[in-house]
DNA sequence: TATTATGTAGGTATAAATACCTATTTTTAA
DNA sequence: TTAAAAATAGGTATTTATACCTACATAATA
């Protein structure tokens, strides 16, 4: 797959020319990498490449500019290019766009102040038709995912029986259904439900439901 | 906060005494690590940790083993001795198992394939005090925003009324009250209800409630 | 041993949702 | 300009959920 001595062309998009500069002189010792074009925002990284598209190979985008963000230019390079990588770079660290950058379609995810070797690390991967996705971003999915246990913890508020009912009233089953289920009587499985009503906080089913969710049952 | 010349000590868990074999050739010629014990179950490990915890100073140990899985090897290393690091090794690249990685406090995730390039800067990371996760969950990562964004344009199914009417049924609204605040007939909030739960193949409100959430819509 | 939590179940009422209808006005698109 | 989609609203009936009550058996616990 790889070709051993190519030289691979880089447009630079970024509204601040101290970042364009700083990653040219990064880049300047790698024959590998040529950056071949330089723009200001995503508009105009977007002209450039619809002029000649067959002149780039990798997109590294700022993600903060105007007009068109690195996450539109992203977004429109992807589908109208599919071969040109686009490598975004973010200032700040946020879920947010690093959610948006996959869903864009972004080969690659990283901080500025990442050293030359991710930098270089980051381009190999994506010219070689890889993702690179800086370490940074681990802490904030870890720490999603933290908040998810508490959540959990939350949950043993409830009895085993009452979690069994309440999985299957986000199943969508009636009392009836939950009751002939379990073999129990309608009755009973609503009382289960006043109980976890109260136990919740929640005015009706549709707040119990919401409540299972976020705490992980599987609807 | 780096000791330059310090060598780090490694106990290594896996039921395969070839994985364990073959990480011990990998680190043979790394002055900087020594794998001083090996386990071949969590148990295992465990128990060799207790009996002289001061003595290791990371546990490198594969998911699947019986008993004690590396999970929970590591959710009690980190409870009993958290200066300990915790790099889990995984076959499968699982969701699943990234998250109950993460919510263990493990200081690292990587596949078994990985090269040894890849083990050295993960044992470089987490002996220095951070985390590393392997690049090959990113796509697992993508491939859940991926839907997210496939679901996202599943809503415009809905109208604009619509949205806004399934909105304040995820608030816990009624058709009473939606009707109050938007001053139409409870009428016809029952029958944008009753649109919305054939458009969206919904039993009752609570499958409603359900495809909302999925698809972002604030409750 | 007495108390509390849990799971069970019944009665009675009301409130809310759902399933059918029909029908008018407005907006959008063909 | 004509047809289709969206938003509006009413009638009637049934089902489901919720709000009160009481009551009893079991298991855990103080």
């Amino acid at each position: 797959m790889t070709e051993p001595n190519r030289q691979y062309s880089i447009l630079l998009a970024d509204d601040h020319q101290l970042v364009i500069d700083g990653i040219k002189s990064m880049l300047v010792n790698e024959s590998k990498y040529a950056v071949t074009a330089e723009a200001n925002n995503g508009q105009q990284a977007l002209d450039i490449i619809t002029a000649a598209p067959e002149k780039y190979d990798v997109v590294l985008t700022d993600v903060n500019m105007a007009p068109l963000t690195g996450i539109e230019l992203c977004r429109k390079v992807k589908e109208l290019y599919p071969d040109i990588k686009v490598l975004i770079v973010s200032m700040y660290n946020s879920m947010a766009v690093v959610k948006e950058a996959m869903q864009a379609e972004a080969d690659g995810y990283m901080v500025k102040n990442s050293g030359k070797q991710d930098f270089l690390q980051a381009l190999h991967r994506i010219t070689d038709g890889g993702t690179y996705y800086s370490q940074d971003i681990i802490p904030i999915i870890y720490s999603q995912y933290q908040k998810e246990k508490q959540q959990d913890e939350e949950l043993s508020h409830l009895t085993l029986r009452e979690r069994e009912i309440l999985s299957l009233i986000v199943k969508e089953l009636t009392s009836e259904e939950i009751g002939e289920r379990l073999f129990i009587s309608k009755k009973t499985v609503d009382n289960h439900r006043k109980n976890m009503l109260e136990k919740c906080n929640c005015k009706s089913t549709i707040g119990l439901v919401k409540y299972a969710i976020r705490n992980g049952v599987r609807g």
